[in-house]
This record gives structure tokens, sequence and C-alpha cells, in this order.
DNA sequence: CAAGTGCCTTTATC
DNA sequence: AGATAAAGGCACT
């Protein structure tokens, strides 16, 4: 099947899938190939057409966030020239419905993990725990479920290579599937207030919560702060701030919860109702260039 | 090639 | 309140 990009719905299948907001996506010759759930489809884009299988046009839409208005967005967050820059770079790139669960997993995987392991981890834990389903010939993996990682032990999670991260994960997990929570309902709440019952899982912090936020709930105003998001902000928008929090942030390895605090307000205040894809854009910007 | 540094941080303990 | 340490292990240089 395919859907027609007209010329104001930007979209770059390539920047949105590869920018980091999303972990378990594969590439083989021009097809992406991707399971959300308990389906796997792919998906390739020419020029202005997207090409998919397996999956309906409906669930693209959403899943993409072909609906948000990227011109609209554009606007509001472009205020300055450094983020001018870093829209021009990845063109396209929009923030992925993904879902809740699988999103919250993946970033109390995340702390403290560069990308490449954050990947094999998941991989890990979906071959391990998850349903196997063959497409084309080939053997994926749906993400495990709650009560799948629930019913294991801490033990096996640890194997998964999640070190200290097992617990967080076996305890939240558990907590999930024995309350039957509904993540999904987390979606109606208001950003604040959707946190703040983020907050409660072990694992979750402010940053792992404000990415699942963004890139699961459609809170496109939570701004995570991680560590190259920090110095992008300190090095480009260091006027926004006293010289001596600038200097004491940047000679610190972590930030302490004001300064995420900090950072994260001024984030979500300077670019607006859309500071998530301004975060976006100015992350992968600050890891690629150069 | 070995060894050091860094990683989309959170939590516990002062 | 605010600082500090500890917690896998992989990838990159």
């Amino acid at each position: 099947m395919k859907i027609r990009l007209d010329n104001s719905m930007l979209f770059s299948l390539d920047a949105t899938l590869c920018c980091g907001q999303t972990f378990r996506w594969e590439k083989r010759s021009e097809w992406w190939y991707g399971i959300v759930r308990d389906t796997v489809f792919k998906i390739r884009q020419k020029k202005n057409e997207l090409e998919f299988e397996n999956t309906s046009p409906s669930f693209v839409n959403s899943y993409f966030g072909l609906n948000d208005d990227l011109q609209k967005i554009y606007r509001e967050i472009c205020k300055d020239n450094y983020i001018k820059q870093a829209i021009k770079m990845s063109k396209g790139l929009r923030i992925l419905h993904q879902d809740p669960w699988e999103c919250l997993v993946s970033y109390i995987c995340a702390t403290y993990k560069n990308i490449a392991a954050i990947r094999q981890m998941l991989h890990e834990l979906s071959h391990r725990f998850g349903e196997k389903i063959r497409f084309e010939g080939v053997d994926f993996y749906a993400f495990p479920t709650s009560e799948k990682l629930g019913k294991t032990s801490v033990t096996e999670l640890t194997q998964c290579g999640l070190g200290y991260r097992a617990e967080y994960l076996y305890s939240t997990a558990r907590t999930i599937y024995i309350d039957n929570f509904d993540l999904k309902l987390l979606r109606k709440e208001s950003y604040e207030k959707a946190k703040l019952e983020l907050l409660e899982f072990p694992g979750v912090g402010a940053k792992v919560a404000d990415c699942v936020l963004l890139f699961s709930l459609g809170k496109l105003e939570a701004f995570p702060v991680d560590v190259w998001i920090k110095r992008v902000i300190l090095k480009y928008y260091s006027e926004h701030f006293p010289k001596e929090f600038v200097m004491r942030a940047f000679c610190r390895k972590s930030l302490s919860k004001a300064e995420y605090e900090r950072l994260n307000c001024f984030g979500r205040e300077y670019f607006g109702e859309y500071a998530g894809y301004a975060q976006e854009y100015l992350y992968h910007y600050e890891r690629t260039k150069q």
C-alpha cells in the first residue's frame, strides 16, 4: 500500500528512524522493518511516496506522526539561528507515536548507556522474552509484555546485559502487570500529572519520564535533557543563564535535580508548546554534525 | 592493541 | 537542600 505525501507534508523516514528516539527498527536494503505490538511491517520512502506492507494507512499516519503540522511546528520553534540550522539539517524528522510500554522500558534501560548498547539490550530482551513472529521467512520478536517481564526474575533480566537496571525494570514490570496499569490512559492527562505518575515507577527520573511523555504519550511540550542537550544549551544558549550556573553545570558530569529542572524549564518556555520537537532536532544535530 | 572515557541517569546516602 | 558515590558493560578512540 502507498501514501502520497504532498509538498506541505514534509517527512523523512530515515531521519525519523535514525535520530535516536526509537531503537528497534532495522534497515535492509531500502526497506525499514519494524515491530509494533504484535505486528511486523516494512516501509520505504521514495521521494513523495510512502510504501508499506502488512499495516494500514491509518496506523502509518498515526505512528509516524504524519498528522503533526510540521510547517507550523517549525514556525513555532524557530526562535534563533542555531535551531534553524538544526532543522535545516534534518528536514522532515517527526516525533513517533511509540507504544508507551515499550518506550518506558526502552528509556529505563537507556540510562547511562549509548545507543548501540541500548539496541543490544532491547534486542536481547525481545529475543528471550518476546513472541517470535515470522515475516518473509525471517524471525522477528515482539516486544515482551509487562506480564512476561514481571514473571521472570531479576537474574534473567540481568543476563540481558541490563546491569543495575534489571531491578528497576523488574519492579516496574511487576507493578504494571499486577495493577493492570494502562499507560495509554496517561495520554488523556496533562503533561504535569502524567509526569508525576511516571515518576512513581522505579528507574524513572525526570529525564526518562520526559522521553516517555514525548515519544509515546503525545506530550510535545516535554523537553528531555540528556548530556547532549545539556551541552547544546550550555554552549549555544548560555546567555539565558548566569555565568556561574553555566560554569558549574559544565564541569559536572551529571545534572542535579535542580539543574535538570532549570534546563528543562528553559527549553519549554523558550521553544514553546512544541519544545519536544526542538529538543529532537537539537539532539540529532549535535550528534551528527561534523 | 590496551586502557581510558563516555554513555539520551537514577537512587541511596550522607 | 545539595553534594557525592555507586551501579553493568559496551563502544569508541
